[in-house]
DNA sequence: AATTTTTGCTAAAACGTTTAATTGTATATT
DNA sequence: AATATACAATTAAACGTTTTAGCAAAAATT
């Protein structure tokens, strides 16, 4: 009752292994099988329930078909949305997907990366921690497949697929900007990665051609307090003082976060206030005002990803490998 | 460059494979390698960045350590949340996952089993779809481990994972009911499904019991039409002459599109009408009228599922494998 | 001193593939 | 008729582990 394998159907058929190999993977034209042979041997393997094992064949070829995906947050619809195409996309070219999850945590990633390259798998496509940078930089030393995504260490020679971050923030603010508001607080991560940069800037440049751009509307969240951390953020931002008319969120997580303190606060959106917000939620459909959000191209990405990753690793060895940073363009969901 | 085997550091060290494979799996003592050498070997190891390959391992003993996982829906929070459980705690006894979606197709359903079969998956949790039975059965016949989890075949010997959905719905329609609601509708998939029919029985016996079970006032959905489906679903609930007065939803996504209808024709909830829903969303955080829903105990059935299915894997051949099938109860929210 | 037992290690096969090199025929070309 | 070419298959090694059986030397027991 155990397996079938290709010396099962060897001997069954009174041939020798390499014949049913040949066949099996479609190479009996240069292995020069003959064609009512070659039926037999299909034949044969489909009656007898014949399956390969990856594991033998990724031994011997030194591949194993299976490709690592490392997210900060699976339980984020951004990143659930994400692997879902990723995996959906990688079948078809015969790569299965081992998906795990860091929760955001650098200790996670080491240990990931770790348990993932004992098991073979051809590449990595990663979404990197905060600290995440030396694993990544192990994993290029070690000549692994690695593409990043959604955020990506500039310093080292990493391929990686990111949405155009600035402009997406520039793009957000100018829709604020033009719908009349003047004084527009940013909510964002505490943060060194050159994503949440981007977005920052983009904000920055915005605000100071308009003449507008005031530092302490800028509130940095630590990503540990999110709930208490918003909370208090929203508020500040609306003292009269400071005469907020918007407030860009700068992910999803805040804009939730966010759009709760809003609604508690009973703050009249949009007349009063305006706000965008990075990424779509379920929730906008909810929510009794209108939500505009940057819209990120969720299929595109994995699916760059899975490309970029794919051409690594069919690339041969000694080939130094070819290092693209793809930027991929943003669209404003009720853009005018 | 290559990855450093068990042979080079026995190479380096002067020692045979089998010393080296023997310390590296603890098995010393057994083996009955000296206490001096065993740290010559381990310091080795660790100095050469030594990892072992698991593909020449599992062929070798047989099992991989890893589990396939195959949802029918990840961007289900509901599945994702699952996944998530079900990766963190195999992990804790060395195994990984590798999650895969049929988006509820029969087709796939086909597709991913023979995909995971050959990548000697260990075993399956899986969320089996509508007429997924004879993939299930054919695993069972081959003797591969299985689990199910949140849906069941009761006519084939398979270990599951279920809420009691019989007493979810029981304990949601008679909180209703002494909320005072006496028309109650239920918007429910056509499904053959056992864990639908055990939800909408439940409403049935409740209500019978209070006398006052109309079956017009249960309607059933087509998945492929959720949208719109439902909206005429709950216009129709809403019919004067049915006086409704609440309505129990029996999935996630049927909450979802009932809620949205609900809200465009302006119901006033909860005083006109009363809903509880199966499953939280995170949207419910941004509705402006409090939702009660049946809370799915999602981590101990991840737990759960992993447990059963590694006694099962560690089973020793030829013992036949003992069904178990869990239902774990339900708790609802708010409750009074 | 002869024997058994324990200790510390090794040899070699096996898991299921793939593939380069080879062999033996039949057919075609001179 | 001798040789070259094409065809159809085979042999055997290799991938990196694990594990059983065995061996030699040292230690313990008689």
């Amino acid at each position: 009752m155990t397996r079938v394998s290709i010396k099962n159907i060897a001997q069954a058929i009174g041939v020798s292994n390499a014949t049913v190999s040949l066949v099996l993977n479609g190479k009996e034209k240069d292995g020069r099988v003959s064609k009512e042979m070659a039926d037999r041997i299909r034949k044969a393997a489909k009656e007898m329930n014949y399956e390969p094992n990856n594991l033998a064949r990724g031994l011997r070829i030194g591949r194993s078909q299976t490709i690592g995906l490392i997210v900060a947050d699976i339980s984020n619809l951004f990143f659930s949305n994400l692997a879902f195409h990723i995996q959906e996309y990688a079948e078809k070219f015969g790569y299965s997907v081992i998906i795990t999850n860091t929760n955001e945590s650098d200790l996670k990633m080491e240990k990931m990366t770790n348990v993932l390259k004992s098991r073979s798998v051809d590449g990595f496509i990663i979404v990197p921690t905060e600290s995440g940078q030396p694993y990544i930089e192990d994993l290029i030393k070690r000549n692994i497949p690695v593409v990043l995504i959604d955020r990506s260490f500039p310093e080292i020679a990493v391929s990686s697929v990111m949405v155009d971050n600035y402009s997406a923030s520039v793009k957000a603010l100018k829709s604020m900007v033009n719908q009349g508001c003047r004084n527009i607080g940013l909510i964002i991560y505490k943060s060194e990665l050159k994503h949440m940069d981007d977005r920052k800037q983009g904000y920055i440049d915005v605000l100071e051609e308009y003449g507008s751009y005031n530092p302490s509307l800028i509130k940095e969240i630590n990503y540990l307090n999110i709930t208490s951390d918003v909370e208090i953020a929203v508020e500040s931002l609306l003292l009269k003082e400071n005469n907020v008319d918007g407030i860009f969120f700068a992910t999803n997580s805040l804009s939730m976060a966010g759009i709760k303190q809003l609604m508690r606060l009973n703050v009249d959106i949009p007349d009063k206030l305006k706000i965008v917000c990075f990424d779509k939620s379920d929730a906008f459909d909810f929510i009794q005002f209108p939500v505009t959000y940057v819209q990120q191209p969720i299929p595109e990405m994995g699916r760059t990803a899975v490309d970029l990753l794919i051409s690594q690793i069919k690339q041969p060895l000694g080939v130094p490998k070819e290092v693209q940073r793809i930027e991929l363009q943003t669209k404003l969901s009720n853009s005018f």
